[in-house]
This record gives structure tokens, sequence and C-alpha cells, in this order.
DNA sequence: CCAAAAGTGTTCATTCTACACCCATGG
DNA sequence: CCATGGGTGTAGAATGAACACTTTTGG
């Protein structure tokens, strides 16, 4: 497997909408593999982590790579998706979404094998991956110390990053990542993280409470050596109301 | 095949970084078969069109359908994208890009096929499709009379029109749908059929001309009924220049 | 009372929007 | 000289950036 990536096909056979489909055999058509990997982003202390395994086995073994499976032959890749980080991480239902398709000729060694990339956001303070229904060998790694990873994982991984941080300035995932009760400063520190950027406080609140995306809950924060600052949380059903009218959330 | 969709594999079969690769078939794993489907958007008299084809074989024997074949085991994605509008239409490197994957279960009456959708923007006036490089039975249909489409090629074509109105607002591609000379007043009638919008004509062209993105021809349009406007073209090396800078096109 | 971070208000510059007006060409 | 669209200028509104200031808590 594996040859040379080529600009024709080697096989002359006549396109799909040229010939009747069961006139000639598909079969040599029907050998791709097709899987998933996950770039699961978390944030934790200020600072964006991504969720790698080590692996255990041939090839690439004892490298770091993206979580990622084999899909089978009659399941749905989001499908495939979800079970992939369920097996991982216990947790049912995340907020997934594709960003690409990798299917370079000689990515696998093992055979032709086409991926689709999805991101995933999930709040790690909420999901601690020492908790007893994550599967072993999982760890967060900070994005800031990314070591080279197997496969072509290295870029499938750069380039979620830049699909998150257009995702983040246009729609409110960011939310994801956060506990469901967070203050200002911690939105604010988040988006810092996540766009390299630094906003001005007071700016910065304006804005967002401009919105009217948050709910101002009646709790402050506990046990801070300072003014405890007031809890917030996004309320999706605002959203989900303005966007229908048009609304474009904008940073 | 096509079975139906399921939550689970139906087979028990250890997951790829659990286990030793080459120590379990991974046959019955090899079954997909790849696709590439293309959107081409052209626009011509104020009006955006798609490039269809009329199926001339089962399965959607006489729908329309957007150009797309198998992908050759051999092959790169991207190569079977770029050859499949050349045998259409007779242009080598056409700008095209990914937009998503889709690949439910059931998607192909064939077979399990997981397709890449592409989507690419090509000058009308520049490339005549009666030109004799064209394969018969290709043609531009309107996008506000588009009629429903074989396979789930109309979600692909509503995922695509959605992706270009995104990367049209922060990318300056629509330059791809126009000649390379062009009055303001073309660009302002695309990027308004693009995008569903009005702008304001004095507003649209102090904004277009600040970026400094187009070089002002010694040219003016010909035998017009009225004052000729002045030709632009897009100046793709400042463009680059800016962008190295951290510049960032918008609308 | 001090440190630390929460939270607010004001000013000034910049950008956006609407709209009025002039210009060049063909008929 | 008129119709048609090309092209420009300006005033007022809206937005955004910078920064100073007040408030509330723990120690």
């Amino acid at each position: 497997m594996a040859e040379k990536t080529i600009d024709r096909p080697l096989t002359e056979v006549k396109s799909q909408f040229a010939v009747p489909y069961y006139e000639i055999s598909y079969d040599k058509f029907f050998q791709f593999g097709v899987s998933v990997d996950c770039v699961v982003f978390g944030y934790h202390e200020n600072r964006l982590k991504i969720l790698l395994i080590k692996r255990g086995a041939e090839p690439y073994k004892g490298m770091w790579a993206l979580p990622g499976d084999l899909v089978y032959p009659n399941e749905n890749i989001e499908v495939a998706a979800q079970r992939i980080l369920r097996d991982l991480t216990g947790i049912e239902d995340l907020y997934m979404e594709q960003t690409k398709v990798y299917g370079k000729v000689d990515r696998h060694p093992a055979g032709r094998v086409i991926t689709t990339a999805y991101y995933s956001l999930i709040d790690i303070a909420k999901h601690d991956p020492h908790a007893s229904a994550w599967a072993e060998g999982v760890y967060w790694l900070d994005l800031a110390e990314m070591p080279k990873l197997a496969f072509d994982h290295s870029e499938i991984l750069k380039d979620a990053l830049v699909v998150l941080q257009q995702r983040v300035r246009h729609q409110p995932v960011g939310f994801e990542l956060l506990p469901e009760k967070f203050a200002l400063a911690d939105l604010q520190a988040l988006y810092e993280a996540l766009l390299n950027e630094t906003y001005d406080k007071a700016n910065f609140r304006k804005r967002i409470l401009s919105m009217n995306l948050l709910i101002s809950l009646k709790e402050n924060q506990k046990d801070v050596p300072h003014r405890p600052a007031r809890l917030y949380k996004f309320d999706k059903q605002r959203y989900d109301e303005l966007i229908s009218k048009g609304f474009s959330f904008e940073l």
C-alpha cells in the first residue's frame, strides 16, 4: 500500500456520471479506511490544554497522538467521534465540530486512511481525567509545550487551533471551556489565552454585557483575597433567539 | 450494503491505540469509497450561478447533481478535485477549498461512500461552457432557482454557500469571480449578490479603496451609455504583503 | 489601613452612515 | 440638454481605546 502520489490515476475508469452505475465493478474504489481524530481543547489556570494519548502500539509507539480511531463501515462519522471521546473520558454529548479532512496517500502506514478531524471544547474542572471513567494513558498537555505528534497530527492540531480561533470570534463557543458559573475576568482571561491578545478590562466588560448574552447570577465568588466578583452564566436561549433575528456575535 | 445507522458498532474490535496494529485484521475497516463533490460558483449578470451536471446514469438518473467522482486509491483528494473540474471545464489550477465531509451511512446507494465537498469560484465570462474543452451535460444554474439535487447534494450546496459567505467577508476570494479588470460597481454588485445585502455606493468604495488592495488601471469601461467607470485590478502581491504583517481583510 | 482585584465613568479619536451633490458620456 | 450611472464631500451618530477613578473584600 501507500504508493506514490500521482497527478492522474494510473487506471482508466469512466467517471461516476458518464457510465451507468452498476455495470462496472467499483470494488477497486472501495478500499479506503476512514478514521476520526479529535482535537480536544481544555482550559485550566489560564492555559490552553490539549487532550493527548500516549501510543501503546506501533506505528509511532510511545509517541503522543490525538485520540482517534477507525470508523466502522456501518457507523456514522459523528457517532464515531462521540464514541471515541466517550470511551476516553466517559462524557456523553460533547460539543464537537468538524475542522478538515486529511487524505494524503501516504499519511498512514497501514493503508489508505482518510481522517476527519473534529475539535471539541471541554471544561477541565468539570471533567477530571483522574476520575474512574477516564481511560488510561490520556493526558492534558499544555498547548505551549506541545511535542511532535504521531502521523500528521501536528498539522491537524495546528489547523484546528486556527479554526478554533476563527470560530471563537464569531460564535460564543468559548463558554464551553468555562464552568457554568464564571466571573467576567475569567471570560476575559480565556479569550486572551485563546487569541493571544490582551483587552482593556472596562471595554471588554462593556462589550460583552452590551450583547445581553449573560445572565447575572445573585451570587459572588468566595474565598478570594479581594473583592469577590459577580458570577454570570451564558444565556443560551437568548442567544438562539438573537441568532434567529439575524444577530451576529463578534468577538 | 447501507445498513442502518447505529450508535455503537455491532462488532467488537479493539480500538486503534489499545492494541498493536498488525495483530488483528483490519480488512473489514477498509471498505469505504471516498469521493469528491464540487460546488462551483460563478457570477454572471448580477446573479450567482452553480455548475451542475445532469445525471445520465442511475442512481438519480436525470436529476441535477454536483460534479463529483470517486477518488482513486492512490490519488490525493485535492488532486481528485482538480481532476474532476479539469475534465469538466478544461481549466487547470482552479481556486478550490474544502468545506466539509459528508459520511452518513446511507447517503449513497452503491455502498459506504464518504465525500469531501470542495467549493470553487470561477469567472464565467473567462470560461465559456460552450467552449470545446467543456464536457457535455454541464450547465450553469441560477442559485435562486435551484432544483432539488441528487444524493445529499442540496445539503452540500447549502453548507457551501454558508462557507462561501463566511470566507468572502474575511478573505478577498470574491475577486476570483470577476474578470481581471473590473469596475468598483461590479465588485459592489458581486458582494451584494453574494451576501444578500445592499451597500451605500460612496461608503463601499471608500472602504474598499482604503485597503489599498486595488490597482487603478489607466483604463475605463467602453461602450456604456453613461460616464465610463475606471477599471481596477486586484493587487495580489500587496495582499500577501499585508497579510504577513498581520492585516486582516474585513468585508 | 493596605493590597488586590472588581467594577464604573468620561474623554477623545476614529469609523460608519446617510445623503446631497457634481461629473462624464451616449443619444 | 437629458438620462444614466460614475464619483466625491460632509455632517452627525455610533463605536472604540485609553485611562482614571471608586468599591469591596481579606489580612
